[in-house]
RNA sequence: GCCCAGGUGGUGAAAUUGGCAGACACGUACGGUUCAGGGCCGUAUGCCGCAAGGCGUGAGGGUUCAAAUCCCUCCCUGGGCACCA
């Protein structure tokens, strides 16, 4: 090898250096067009300001970049852009507990996180910034919402919330810590009706399944957002309750096993529960329901599973066979699933099992599954079916089409789909959020409430008023603006601090002009994340939130990549957005994420996730200023899978800052060989690389990619000398990683202008193809020798060789040779 | 409990998807250096064995000429969900 003298390469300087012409010369601004180039929209996860950039934001902005970077040499015009999801809790946290405004705070956030972000060198272009708490980014965040609201998508009622007795507020999930309300450890959290705006998700139910057919996304998040939206297909069955007029309908995906219904369970908060109940069972029912609204979700899951319940004194009438079933209340039922109630199958139901053996009631076996199975436990397979009148001896498939058609013949049944997934709760009695743009009128309610009334109201499918007495605000007096405040603390009665605010309160109807109040509730930050991908291209626009050609232009995004954490929530909030905006006229796509890639997760080094009460976290600053930004990029690419993530384990790093070191040091020392030609080896090498590196970035694996880079520098290396051509090339490939020092050096190598501007080299698949491999010999599967073979060697040939070489005599020995297998390319295997 | 990932040297990890297990790095050892050093360069480095050789991808079994990869049973780790009828 070439000895030369070690220089070690200053980071620091050449990065602030390199920063500051970029930022001159904007090689990173994105026009909305340029001739001979397909547009490409890469887009990142924008962060929530929370403080400082921490190590796994640059473990999903930096590979990510290198993503970018890629596919802007491949000839893309791509648009990289940032911005900051800027609402939420934990500004108005730290107002309280630091005394700053939550603006204050969030934009000194913001200030430190930008700067931050332009160390990592990626290829953002920060003219197209967007921070959703800034009115002019909100505005259309309220626009969206008056759209919903006109398209009768957002509905007020009451739902459950998390309520601290004490202070008389509505609390956060993470704002209750063990059952208790966080600033009072002393009391007990309890869940309390409050009315809240609504969006309906629901109604796109079907088509958020069947949208992501049409998507690149992970198949593991695909089934995610499928297991939550939770499409099942079943019956719902009528059971008459005996001494009342009425029936109640249950839901059910097994029909087949209705004969083996031996009782009946409503939610506790079934409306027919009241009429329903008996005298004596009276008292004990409202003390069961009482409990169960005192525990939170958290506390009902915590506990032990056992399974509780009280008698109703009511019977229900088995439609099928007329059987007298007992009607009990549990909150193993869920109101907000089915119609509320079930039939109780408890010999092929887990839970109706246990149920039944708790309270001793009939389990009454009605599939045979052809197998044994054990009497201690349900069995909730198919089968055939038996105890079950006329249809005993069908299978349970056919069964449930059959019984269930019996049933509707008499009026008493129906096949029905049902969701898991529920409406969208997208109201907080919060101050650091954006206002709701709507004016409440007790005048106007009433006359809409009125059947004499000569002002038509919007009504529901279901032939309801919809939001009788909301006023829309019109969209020119738009945005609503959230008032400055000093208090943020929560205003007793569940309301909103915006409560406080006499000018927000008290205003005038814009349809009666009379006293009106303005909606005091802030939206869920998650609206405003739904739709931020729509605003980059055109972030300053004021007449529209974007301009149809440039959305044209850009969506949907080409590659979408962010933590899997994200998985169901905002992806699939982002999605109903799109298809509903869609369904106004306002976009022409309904899939707004075409590709998605997740990063994984970067745990501390003591393999908890970071946080900064477990003090673990890791401060990518410090690395930067040891080792510099391009040694921390390459790092985070090559650490790990990228999906994969783990324990941040630094010991590694040294290995990248050590390539670039001899980088710079063989670069210094080099000398450029006269006649073109790199020798014939290194060139298939060199093109090698390129293919290599271009697909494992298209694939996310940065890893490997950078692995392949090393091969090549340390046979480039050994080497006494490298011809121009090639060096610039290893720059080129080098380049998305390691931004400042291949432009570093492809200065010094003698150009003058920007190596990101260049495009990415062609490789030569004839050249690749060409010369020998390695052989592998085996004999009855264990490899015993190898030989290097030309390509284009035959397989006769190939044998005949290989069974005259004296290894292979050797390991034959005098045993007859059985089979030859011999995989093109590979190996050849000999079976004696 | 259910669902989804995953388990490979002292460490982070590779393995063209059934075809050379451990690429590329870190660490370690020894040697070199125009040597303050946690610098740089070289050699070695899965385990057992002086060697020939044997054994090795969480454990056990199976399919195959050939298994980290496919199938069955079990164990462990991480993430998600919380009784969804």
């Amino acid at each position: 090898m070439q000895k030369y003298k070690a220089q070690r390469y200053e980071a620091q300087k050449t990065e602030s250096k390199w920063r500051e012409i970029w930022e001159k010369s904007g090689i990173y601004k994105v026009k909305d067009k340029i001739k001979g180039r397909d547009n490409f929209y890469h887009l990142v996860m924008f962060p929530y300001p929370s403080g400082d950039l921490h190590i796994g934001h640059w473990y999903n902005f930096a590979p990510a970049d290198v993503f970018a970077r890629l596919k802007r040499m491949q000839g893309y015009n791509v648009l990289s852009p940032i911005g900051f999801d800027a609402f939420g809790l934990p500004a108005e946290n730290a107002a309280i507990k630091r005394k700053i405004h939550p603006r204050v705070w969030t934009m000194k956030n913001i200030v430190t996180m930008r700067r931050q972000i332009k160390n990592i060198g990626n290829i953002y272009d920060f003219s197209r910034e967007v921070i959703t708490a800034e009115p002019d980014y909100y505005k259309w965040t309220q626009w969206m919402f008056l759209q919903m609201y006109k398209a009768g998508l957002a509905y007020k009622k009451k739902a459950f919330a998390n309520w601290c007795p004490k202070d008389q507020v509505v609390l956060a999930n993470e704002q209750v810590i063990d059952g208790r309300c966080w600033r009072h450890p002393d009391t007990l959290v309890i869940q309390k009706e409050v009315e809240q705006w609504f969006f309906k998700i629901t109604d796109y139910a079907e088509e958020l399944i069947s949208g992501l057919e049409k998507v690149d996304w992970p198949e593991r998040t695909k089934t995610m957002q499928r297991n939550w939206i939770g499409k099942s297909e079943g019956t719902i069955i009528q059971f008459k309750i005996l001494n009342f007029k009425f029936k109640i309908d249950v839901y059910t995906t097994r029909p087949d096993t209705l004969f083996g219904a031996t009782y009946m369970v409503l939610a506790p908060e079934h409306p027919l529960v009241e009429q329903i109940t008996t005298k004596q069972q009276k008292d004990e029912v409202r003390h069961y329901i009482t409990n169960a609204h005192l525990k939170t979700e958290l506390e009902r899951t915590s506990l032990e599973k056992e399974k509780t319940g009280v008698w109703t004194g009511a019977y229900a009438v088995n439609p099928v066979n007329e059987e007298k079933i007992p009607v009990w209340i549990s909150d193993y039922v869920l109101l907000s699933y089915g119609t509320g109630a079930i039939m109780a199958v408890p010999a092929h139901d887990d839970r109706d099992f246990e149920f039944a053996k708790k309270f001793s009631l009939v389990i009454r076996k009605v599939i045979d599954p052809g197998r044994q199975w054990p009497e201690d436990r349900a069995w909730t397979g198919g089968g055939l079916l038996v105890n079950s009148g006329e249809f005993t001896g069908l299978e349970s498939a056919d069964a449930r089409a059959k019984i269930t058609g019996r049933l509707k013949g008499k009026g008493l049944a129906d096949f029905s789909t049902q969701y898991k997934l529920r409406d969208w709760l997208i109201s907080r009695q919060r101050y650091w959020g954006t206002p709701i743009p709507l004016i409440f009128c007790e005048n106007c309610k009433k006359l809409a409430e009125n059947p004499k009334s000569q002002i038509p109201n919007p009504k529901s499918s279901k032939g309801e008023l919809e939001n009788p007495g909301w006023i829309a605000i019109s969209e020119k007096d738009l945005p609503v603006k959230l008032p400055s405040l000093k208090n943020f603390k929560p205003v007793a009665g569940g309301k909103s601090p915006l409560a406080r605010v006499k000018s927000f309160v008290n205003t005038r109807c814009p349809k009666c002009r009379g006293k009106a109040t303005r909606e005091t509730d802030t939206m869920d930050t998650f609206v405003d994340s739904s739709w931020y991908f729509l605003r980059y291209p055109d972030p300053k626009n004021k007449k529209q939130f974007t301009r149809k050609d440039r959305l044209r232009a850009w969506l949907p995004v080409n590659m979408y990549i962010g933590g899997v954490e994200h998985a169901v929530l905002h992806l699939l909030y982002s999605r109903f957005f799109t298809k509903f905006l869609r369904d106004a006229g306002h976009l022409e796509f309904d899939e707004p994420f075409m590709a998605l890639r997740h990063q994984g997760i970067i745990l501390g080094q003591d393999g908890q996730k970071m946080s900064k009460s477990r003090g673990n976290v890791v401060d990518p600053d410090n690395l930067v200023r040891k080792y510099g930004a391009d040694t921390v990029r390459m790092y985070l690419c090559f650490m790990t899978e990228y999906a994969q993530g783990g324990p941040w384990n630094p010991t590694g790093i040294l290995g990248i800052k050590r390539f670039l070191d001899r980088t710079w040091s063989k670069f210094l020392n080099f000398k450029i060989s006269k006649s073109e030609s790199t020798s014939r080896e290194l060139e298939r090498l060199l093109h090698k690389t390129i293919k290599k590196v271009e697909e494992d970035v298209r694939n996310f694996r940065f890893n490997t990619a950078v692995s392949a880079l090393m091969i090549l520098f340390n046979a480039m290396e050994e080497k006494e000398s490298v011809s121009k051509n090639t060096w610039e090339t290893f720059l080129k490939i080098l380049a998305p990683f390691t931004p400042y020092f291949s432009e570093e050096l492809w200065h010094k190598i003698g150009n003058k202008k920007s190596i990101h501007i260049e495009l990415w080299p062609q490789y030569d698949p004839a050249l690749i193809q060409a010369g020998e491999y390695d052989l592998v010999i085996q004999i009855n599967g264990k490899t015993r020798d190898r030989v290097a073979v030309s390509r284009n060697t035959q397989r006769p040939e190939i044998e005949k060789m290989v069974l005259g070489r004296e290894q292979t005599k050797k390991y034959i020995g005098a045993n007859p040779i059985k089979k030859i297998i011999f995989v093109e390319g590979r190996l050849i295997n000999i079976v004696v």
